[in-house]
DNA sequence: GAAGTATGTCGCAAATATACGACATTAAAT
DNA sequence: ATTTAATGTCGTATATTTGCGACATACTTC
């Protein structure tokens, strides 16, 4: 039943932490690095380049271009994923909207004491 | 064995997975909405509000304490939990430079062409 | 001190995530 | 056509997450 109660929740906030699991593991977010770093990208080479097998980094690979922040093109016997550059900046803003919202509520005071 | 591969990462990579898990799930991120728009903020509160059992919300929280990201004082027979908007600041500047380098790399063309 | 209330912890069951080897598929090259 | 090379998919083992009831703890109140 583990997902069971993900309806209950608002759809902003479904959609949040849907992309907040997308980067929850920590080759997701190298995967995301490498492909803004280089200008080719091919998937062979971001397998050689991360301490994964190669079957453990395509299974990664799916699960970006499942929410659509990367897309993968076939290019004859090589396929070239890219950022979806466009996605990703919408995506930062609903961060940036969330961490706003985050910090301009009530806070902790200093020293671990709290303000109620 | 399915962390064992973490430790082979950045730093920096860790610690950007590692907050973006706290919030992947809609129960944490709705947790830290309503510690944002309350000015009082007693457990008993969260756990009336969300769609959840006690003991679960009591484990969101004790994850998202975790991670400091929230802080919880005991006033008595109820605990107030406060969130920690100074590390929630530091927090939003690493996605923040996350997300500009991923938008600045190499793209998708649109209509899903990739530009390589 | 007995009763009641607010929280945290433990233990369990079910669902997901992680990781990889073995196989399937597709396209280039000979 | 056969071989080679690059990727994706399937099956599987293990670890982690999720969710909750039952119990433990701690503090207040009577």
């Amino acid at each position: 039943m583990t997902y069971a109660k993900t309806a209950a929740f608002t759809e902003e906030q479904q959609q949040l932490s849907r992309v907040a699991k997308a980067l929850a593991h920590p080759a997701r977010v190298a995967i995301i690095q490498f492909l803004a770093s280089k200008q080719t990208c091919i998937s062979g080479d971001i397998a050689a380049e991360l301490p994964l097998s190669r079957t453990t980094v395509s299974q990664h690979l799916q699960e970006l271009k499942a929410l659509d922040l990367i897309r993968g093109e076939i290019d004859g016997l090589t396929v070239c994923y890219c950022l979806n550059t466009e996605l990703l900046q919408r995506v930062h803003q609903q961060f940036t909207a969330f961490f706003i919202e985050a910090t301009s509520g009530a806070a902790c005071g200093p020293d671990d004491a709290c303000a109620c």
